[in-house]
DNA sequence: ACCTGAACACCGTTCAAGT
DNA sequence: ACCTGAACACCGTTCAAGT
C-alpha cells in the first residue's frame, strides 16, 4: 500500500473500501489507519470520532444513488431513483446498513433526494404530498433493503432451511407460519421490491387524481 | 437488588431492561452481570454469547406485538398488527432496532406473523399473495420504526432544525430540498405512518378483487 | 450444572510530544 | 496543521478452578 497524501477523502473513502470487504462489526480505527499506513491516530486529525468518520462514508455511499434527469415522467424517476437505492445497497451490501442511522447532508448525497422532489412537485403534488409520499418511500427502501441483506425471510422461521423450532411445535401452533415456509423463501427479492413500489405509485397517482377532481 | 435464582429468562428479561433504560450502545456483559448481581461469566451459563442473548431479548420483544382475534375482518386484522408493532416499537425505543436483526423464532414472539397469515388466508389470498403482501409490510413497518426513531425527517437536512449544510449552498443547488424542509418535519408520524399503511391496504385489496374477477 | 476471578486480545479516545 | 507512540479505561470471551 503506496502511502498517499492524506486527506479527509481519502481518509473517508479508505473507511468505506475496509468496511465493504470486511463488514462493519470488525471494522476499527486501528485497521483503517493501518490500510493507509498511517498511525490510528492520524485519521483524528480529519475526524473528531468514529462516527464523525462513518457520517462520512454513509455519504459516499448515498452519492452513488441515481439523480435522474428532469425530463422523465414523475413515476418513472421515482422507479429510478427507489431501484438504485437498492442496487447501490447491494453493491455495498455491508456499508448499507449506515444509511439507516446516517440520512444524506452533503449536495451530492442529496442530489437523489432533490431529484425526486423536484419530480412530485413538477407533477402537481404539494409540498404536503410530496413529504407524505416522500416518507413512505424511504420506509419502504430502507426497510426491504435491510430485510433483504439480513435474510429476514430466508432466516425466517417459516421458511425452511432454519430449523431453530422443532417441526411438532411450529405446525401444532403455528400452521400458517409453518405452511408458508416455502412461499416466503422462494420468492425473488427484486421482484417483490418492484410489487410493493408499483403498489406505491399507484397509491400516490389515485390520491393525486382524487385530489384534482 | 435482591439477587433472585436465575434462569435463561431471567437473564434476557434483565438484558431487556438494561438496553430499554441505558441503550443498546452501552450494554455490555459486564454491566448485565452487575445489575442481576452475578459475575460477568455468570451470564455465559444461559447463553453462549452476546449476539444469543440479543436474539432472546428480540424475541421478548416482539412477543409484546398483539395477536388479534380470529373474526375479525382482515384488513382490520393487519392494521392492529402493523400498529401494535410500531407501539411496541416506541414504547421500548431503545431495544427496538434489534428487530432488524433477529426475526421472530419463539412461538411467542411469532404469534403476531401466525395472526397476520391466517388473516390473509381467511380472506381468500393464497400462500404467494400473503407471502408478497407479508414482505411488504415487514419493510414498511421496519422502515418506518427505523427512520422514525432515529429522527430521519428531523435530522434531514431538508427539515429546518439541522443546520448541516449552510443556507447559501443548499438554498442553491437544491431549492427543493431547502423547501421542503418545514413540510417534512412538521408532520405527524402517527398520522404518515397511517398513510402508507392504508396505500398498501388498498392496494392488497384491489389486486384480490382483480385476481377473483 | 452453575458460578467465580484472573487473564488475553482487543477496542475508542486522551495526552504529551514532536514536525 | 499534521502526525506519532504510549497510556487509560474499557470491551467480549477463554481458561483454570471451585461448588
Amino acid at each position: 500500500m503506496v502511502r498517499e497524501k492524506l486527506t479527509e477523502r481519502r481518509v473517508a473513502e479508505a473507511a468505506f473500501k475496509l468496511i465493504d470487504e470486511k463488514g462493519l462489526e470488525g471494522f476499527t480505527m486501528r485497521k483503517l489507519a493501518d490500510s493507509i499506513g498511517a498511525s490510528t491516530m492520524a485519521v483524528y486529525t480529519y475526524f473528531p470520532d468514529k462516527e464523525a468518520l462513518l457520517t462520512a462514508v454513509a455519504q459516499l455511499l448515498l452519492a452513488e444513488v441515481e439523480a435522474p434527469a428532469e425530463d422523465l415522467d414523475w413515476q418513472e424517476v421515482i422507479r429510478r431513483i427507489m431501484r438504485s437505492v437498492r442496487e447501490v445497497g447491494h453493491r455495498h451490501a455491508r456499508t448499507a446498513p449506515l444509511i439507516t442511522r446516517f440520512p444524506p447532508r452533503t449536495p451530492d448525497a442529496l442530489a437523489f433526494v432533490e431529484a425526486g422532489f423536484r419530480a412530485f412537485r413538477r407533477a402537481g403534488f404539494d409540498d404536503l404530498s410530496t413529504a407524505r409520499c416522500y416518507r413512505a418511500l424511504a420506509a419502504y427502501s430502507i426497510g426491504s433493503l435491510e430485510n433483504e441483506l439480513n435474510g429476514y425471510f430466508t432466516r425466517h422461521p417459516a421458511s425452511e432451511a432454519s430449523g431453530s423450532l422443532d417441526e411438532i411445535t411450529i405446525s401444532k401452533h403455528l400452521p400458517h407460519v409453518a405452511q408458508m415456509g416455502p412461499a416466503l423463501s422462494g420468492q425473488d427479492d427484486a421482484t417483490e421490491f418492484e410489487y410493493g413500489l408499483d403498489l406505491m405509485l399507484t397509491g400516490f397517482a389515485d390520491a393525486m387524481a382524487k385530489a384534482r377532481q
